[in-house]
DNA sequence: CGCACGCGGCTAACACCGTTAGCCATGGTG
DNA sequence: CACCATGGCTAACGGTGTTAGCCGCGTGCG
């Protein structure tokens, strides 16, 4: 990627955490730049090269808070960690977050194995149980979304939700890994 | 709600089921009222009016279909039960259950009591255990859209996904539901 | 050294979007 | 009969993504 098309794509980005998704026009990307319109097209193929760049931004960034989270996992519940990080992630970018995580996945403009790096976190805490992992995937992801579009009810003890969550899932894990 | 303004809503509701989201415009929904755009002004406010109408019709169905699941618990575990009228429901009108659900709600423009009345029969299903109601609401609604987004692999077997979510809840509740 | 070429700007324009202003026919009501 | 609200209409504004076509500058090559 040409040093251009980074500035470029740091502009977007900041313009959709400063003013979200609707802002994120290739006008007001250009404006940032200090370019017109038209000539992003010199440096992305159209609007939607742009958001596949933010995406990886945002999946690359959730792989590192994940796997920073893993390294501090101590005597907490693996997947009580995972979860908080996961919820600080999300609501500390949360228009990157909608962008990255709440529509298609530009697959071919990620970095090689990013998708499955940002998975292995869950996959270990979860010791490989891959129905585990993509359920508790569902529900950390289904939390935030919920709560990103203000979904619960005012004043919802959403802490309470995400461990009984969480230890729901942790109590499945023990299950299945011992013989039935 | 004035018959044209019923009618209006209903070529809003056949378009984004045909065509999608983004193809819910005022003058397409003008065009298939056979009047132009400016018209539709005379009956809604703004677009943010017509979808909000169509959110209350998700809520309507949703709700609907939830009741009916709820009437056919028989010897299955009521979250599985639950747990497929959901997906069924969502996968049925996937653009409706997204404008519906997986953005802000317009509750000003709701009937009365529709959000609470959707919310009873998982109420009921986990005998009032809120935190388990909203785990397994957060859990149930990642699911639908991370599949509606085709997050999942391709191949995965998102059958074991639910059934492993549903079991973990279902064993949770139970484990709730007595004295620690 | 000069020329060619391509990179990366630009303006103008197109088709679409939501929305407003203002006009007018129709039909019911005091 | 007069009036006025209802509900159509056209024209237009400012926004969107995107394309066509032009041009200046810098680099590499003959």
């Amino acid at each position: 990627m040409t040093d251009r098309a980074q500035h470029i794509m740091a502009a977007a980005r900041e313009l959709l955490d400063a003013e979200g998704p609707d802002a994120l026009s290739m006008r007001r990307i250009a404006e940032r730049v200090g370019i017109r319109a038209p000539s992003l097209y010199k440096h992305f193929p159209d609007k939607a090269a742009v958001e596949a760049g933010l995406q990886a931004q945002g999946m690359t960034r959730l792989t590192e808070d994940l796997e920073a989270a893993e390294a501090e996992i101590g005597a907490d519940p693996p997947l009580l960690v995972l979860a908080h990080a996961y919820r600080r992630h999300a609501l500390a970018g949360p228009h990157l977050y909608r962008l990255t995580h709440s529509r298609p996945l530009a697959r071919t403009a990620l970095p090689e194995g990013l998708e499955d790096r940002a998975a292995l976190p869950l996959a270990r805490a979860v010791q490989g149980d891959i129905d585990i992992a993509r359920s508790f995937w569902a529900f950390a992801h289904g939390m935030v979304v919920l709560e990103l579009d203000g979904r619960f009810p005012p004043g919802a003890d959403l802490d309470a939700a995400w461990r009984t969550g969480c230890e729901a899932f942790a109590q499945a894990k023990r299950a299945g890994s011992q013989g039935s």
